[in-house]
DNA sequence: GAGAATGATTTCTT
DNA sequence: AAGAAATCATTCTC
């Protein structure tokens, strides 16, 4: 009781001091003169106020409504929100820190390069078929370590994607929910249309966090299942024999030009089953060790060129072309 | 288990 | 960009 004054008059001084609608809406009132007067108006509406919480519910109601319509409540209640505009602006002043979003950028672009976000691109993003490639080797085993990659990570773009449209979709009921009770609070509070809005955009960041966090987990998730299947790709396996046979009878036919063109190598890839960078490879390997000591590989070079010329002869004397290499044979 | 063989990767050259 | 050369990392063979 004894506070009533005082705070009165410390509202009054404000409204005054600070804040020249009220002053105004004091000054130009329909009698003009008598400034005591309206003192005592403001005063008597700032009484309810202060003694609204002691009434009964229908009491109250009545005098909340009493308010509302009063002619001095939009004066009042813009000085309010001027009052708490300027008192919440200095407090958040020094909390509010932007948070940078270089991470969250860089968590996006990750996200996008490994085919989580983003368009779906067959379930196969460019590490896949990196993996694909890099894994390599023995084609049945290669494409079920290949499928079960894939199916991990649309497993995981799936659960990504579930999550995010569950917290977009709460983000929305909660900024809508929270914006219409200010709405409603702010009938009877002064709650400016900019607190309203900074309330969004606090809400907005509470949940950009979330969504952080769910994307930092699923690019660590990623990563790990990537570094599990690329790792594989040191984890070679030797290529079968039927393979190297085919490579060997083609490196050794071509001995003189050991350099397959790129449709004979996609015709070697596709017969050993296995990738054209990996027939590359195998020839640019081949190349520097048979150079590197003919030597060695001069039993190997022979039984090839005999295994060459036996198989022309079977096929010259059958009149067959199967099995016949692209280019006609050229022993060494 | 050591060393050879081999497929893949990196770096340099053409 | 393709290939040579060096090197790495794994697998095979003894």
């Amino acid at each position: 009781m004894d506070d009533q004054p005082r705070l009165m008059h410390s509202t009054h001084g404000v409204g005054m001091a600070g804040h020249p609608g009220l002053a105004q809406h004091m000054q130009d009132g329909t009698g003009g003169a008598d400034g005591e007067g309206r003192k005592q108006d403001i005063g008597d509406i700032l009484q309810q106020i202060m003694t609204i919480t002691d009434q009964s519910l229908d009491e109250a109601q009545a005098r909340k409504h009493a308010l509302n319509c009063h002619r001095m409540k939009p004066a009042l209640f813009n000085v309010l929100c001027e009052i708490k505009e300027k008192t919440v602006l200095s407090i958040r002043g020094a909390q509010e820190e932007e948070p940078p979003d270089a991470q969250l950028m860089r968590l996006d672009n990750m996200l996008l390069a490994e085919g989580v976000s983003g368009p779906e691109k067959g379930g196969g993003s460019a590490a896949a078929a990196a993996a694909a490639a890099a894994a390599g080797g023995g084609g049945s085993d290669n494409s079920v370590e290949h499928s079960d990659y894939r199916a991990k990570l649309s497993q995981i773009r799936q659960i990504y994607h579930t999550e995010l449209e569950k917290y977009e979709q709460a983000c929305n009921e909660f900024t809508t929910h929270v914006m219409n009770l200010l709405r409603e609070q702010s009938r009877t509070r002064p709650i400016s249309p900019k607190e309203i809005e900074r309330m969004v955009g606090i809400i907005h960041r509470k949940f950009s966090s979330i969504q952080m966090q769910l994307k930092q987990s699923t690019c660590e998730a990623v990563m790990i299942l990537r570094s599990r299947f690329l790792d594989a790709r040191r984890k070679r396996r030797n290529f079968n024999k039927q393979a190297t046979e085919i490579l060997n009878e083609y490196f050794y036919s071509h001995l003189s030009n050991p350099y397959p063109s790129e449709e004979a190598k996609e015709e070697l890839g596709k017969k050993c089953s296995i990738t054209v960078s990996q027939v590359s490879n195998w020839f640019g390997n081949k190349r520097i060790r048979y150079k590197k000591n003919i030597g060695k590989f001069q039993e190997e070079a022979n039984m090839y060129a005999a295994k060459t010329a036996a198989t022309a002869t079977n096929v010259s004397t059958h009149g067959s072309q199967a099995n016949s290499p692209s280019t006609p044979n050229s022993p060494c």
